[in-house]
DNA sequence: TGTACATCAGTGAACGCGCGTTCACTGATGTAC
DNA sequence: TGTACATCAGTGAACGCGCGTTCACTGATGTAC
């Protein structure tokens, strides 16, 4: 064994991880596999000897992201009082932080739209975080049946997507945080009432 | 003038129509200017007599849907009691219908995360468009204050976009109408409980 | 009423470029002796 | 301990293709006489 044995592991990793960056910051569409592997610090010629195609490298990063950001949400919504995870995601999600780091944020509101109209592992495989997602929320959100904590996710959600990409269309910075700051009262407001 | 007065502006809104559909069915950098030309039934060397640029096109389209979808739903919500034109565009949109036909729906969830990392007057006239949605269901929202009707809108249009493109990513059919609807019964939900 | 003409909407070939993918190769490495 | 070798991760040139854009042209049209 001419190198050792985890060496090409780490390689695609660090090509799994630049791909992650870019195609979030960009779309997926919007950066050549060239341009990746050359972040990754290799030439484009070698790319073949670790993915299928572009669409294996698509799914790939969207797994990785997935596992990274799930676990991180696990991590400090364990230490928070049960049935408060989900609004402690919803400010986070929310936030101008998140708006201004598309490159390490959410995949669905980068990528959700573009990857949802192809076929592929890379359009299966955002649908499989979407699935993820939606489950792990329910688990943390405030409602007293499983049922409503399922439409508290899946509303929640939602307004988390859908106000992160609203935020990220509009050119006035005071405007975009207003709005952020209004889907976060909309949502905390709904998930308390629904409580009740 | 060897050609009808209006000649021209017809044949500019046949390709304005036909970019319109293609874009949000494949995304703006998924279609070239030959598809839209072709589909519009014409060839591709024209385009420039039109249009300055790709760019311009996108933008030019965005601007016709916008026109076209705000004025169909002032039509809908002057036929309904003051205050109720937000829920009902909850359910125009959060519809199995709306989430099979992207190009005849909104641009803010087919386009909105592409065109928001672009710079130029398409990524302009998208936040223009979400401007305009943010400010008329502001006036069709149920709350008894100008403020909290504000909020009203961000949060709704917020979970209509972000649930449209979930429903999308999701491959299952019937995940797929749950999530709309438990999306649709959360917005209904938080909007008639602002209201007491 | 009929015809020559100027206009300009639309045509189609061509451009330079970047894309995803392939492939013959190079050279750094751990192992066998 | 030192060296020859087989392995295979990574290189870089090349491919066919479709893109946005340009441009010399063609030919359908309304108008002037």
């Amino acid at each position: 064994m001419p190198w050792s044995k985890d060496h090409k592991t780490q390689t695609r990793k660090k090509i799994v991880d630049a791909a992650a960056a870019s195609f979030r910051a960009h779309g997926a569409a919007g950066v050549g596999l060239a341009d990746v592997m050359h972040e990754a610090g290799l030439t484009h010629g070698g790319f073949y000897a670790h993915f299928k195609s572009k669409d294996d490298l698509i799914a790939a990063a969207l797994k990785s992201v997935n596992e990274t950001r799930l676990s991180r949400f696990d991590e400090v919504a364990a230490a928070r009082a049960k049935g408060s995870g989900l609004d402690l995601a919803v400010d986070t999600y929310l936030s101008s932080r998140h708006r201004e780091h598309p490159e390490s944020g959410c995949v669905i509101a980068t990528l959700g739209s573009e990857l949802a109209r192809e076929r592929g592992s890379a359009r299966h495989q955002i649908g499989e975080n979407a699935r993820a997602w939606l489950e792990r929320f329910a688990q943390h959100a405030p409602a007293a049946t499983a049922r409503d904590r399922e439409r508290q996710a899946a509303g929640a959600f939602a307004a988390m997507i859908g106000g992160l990409v609203l935020a990220r269309t509009l050119e006035d910075p005071h405007a975009s945080d207003r709005l952020l700051a209004d889907v976060r009262a909309f949502v905390h407001d709904a998930l308390s009432s629904d409580t009740e």
